[in-house]
DNA sequence: AATGAAACAGTAAGGAG
DNA sequence: CTCCTTACTGTTTCATT
């Protein structure tokens, strides 16, 4: 999955990432090119998958989502079809932005973002009553300090 | 900072999260609407700050960060001075991806994503250096599930 | 809601290294 | 032969009517 990019790719990664909504001669200006070499890049790279998704990020308190978690978890159950079913849970489930699995005790993480506190346990009701868990520790976020998705370069 | 918003209000940002390339006469013909007042709420919305950056979401993986961490940070300190610090260092490091001031034991977490262990070690040690902290776990990422920047609405 | 000017994306043809 | 520049066309944005 590693792709060879050179500085100019970066420098046009660097640019989209920054402010998608710019147009092509903009970002063309910027990294010091014009404009057909820069589209190709860009479809090269969106072809190989570096390039994603193009987003607008909203503001989660605008829009009434008040409540933040990170949600630890730990598992009795490792066999495959219990995991399945815990990965197809998540997936499903909007108010989860985050998961991941882990090395160590803790098995998963999960990011989880929902209007109050109300909300979020019955999120976790729905949750362990769909797959078996062994021990869950929230922790509430109290200040969001920093939040990017740029990714460094 | 709550905004009213109405149905459409939200199917339009629906659209706007799924694709943020696509154009006004698409998100009128998929909403049921027409341009001119699309325009207009999107307008609206930008103004409110309910819509933030636009932004191409890039795969992680494909740059070579192939390594993604939370750390769980407890310090003794609580001082006005010595958060300011520590934010002011978290903000200024592209690696930390998020931080959140925690409820609870735990006063801080972090997602930091860096090429490899060595480059976390790196970060690590120059934390530690900038700032006293009480102590620190971090939790690797082996799979990720789900990540998504996309809000339930 | 319709119109229109300005800007833009995407493509194609030709030129330089 | 590859990568860049320039030129052109249909589409889109955004403001005005």
């Amino acid at each position: 999955m590693a792709v060879r990019l050179d500085d100019m790719d970066r420098k046009i990664l660097a640019e989209l990432q920054e402010d998608a909504g710019q147009s092509l001669d903009e970002i063309a200006r910027k990294v010091g090119s014009s404009k057909t070499p820069v589209w190709n890049r860009i479809r090269k790279m969106r072809e190989a998958g570096v390039i994603g998704r193009q987003t607008f990020i909203l503001d989660a308190e605008a829009l009434g989502l008040d409540a933040c978690f990170f949600v630890l978890i730990r598992t009795s159950e490792h066999e495959a079809e219990w995991q399945q079913k815990f990965l197809a849970a998540l997936r499903a489930r909007p108010e989860v932005q985050e998961a991941h699995r882990l090395a160590g005790e803790i098995d998963y993480i999960l990011k989880v973002r929902v209007p109050n506190a109300r909300a979020y346990d019955s999120f976790y009701q729905a949750l362990i009553s769909e797959v078996r868990i062994f021990n869950v520790t929230a922790l509430l976020s109290m200040e969001e300090i920093k939040s990017t998705t740029l990714l460094p370069l």
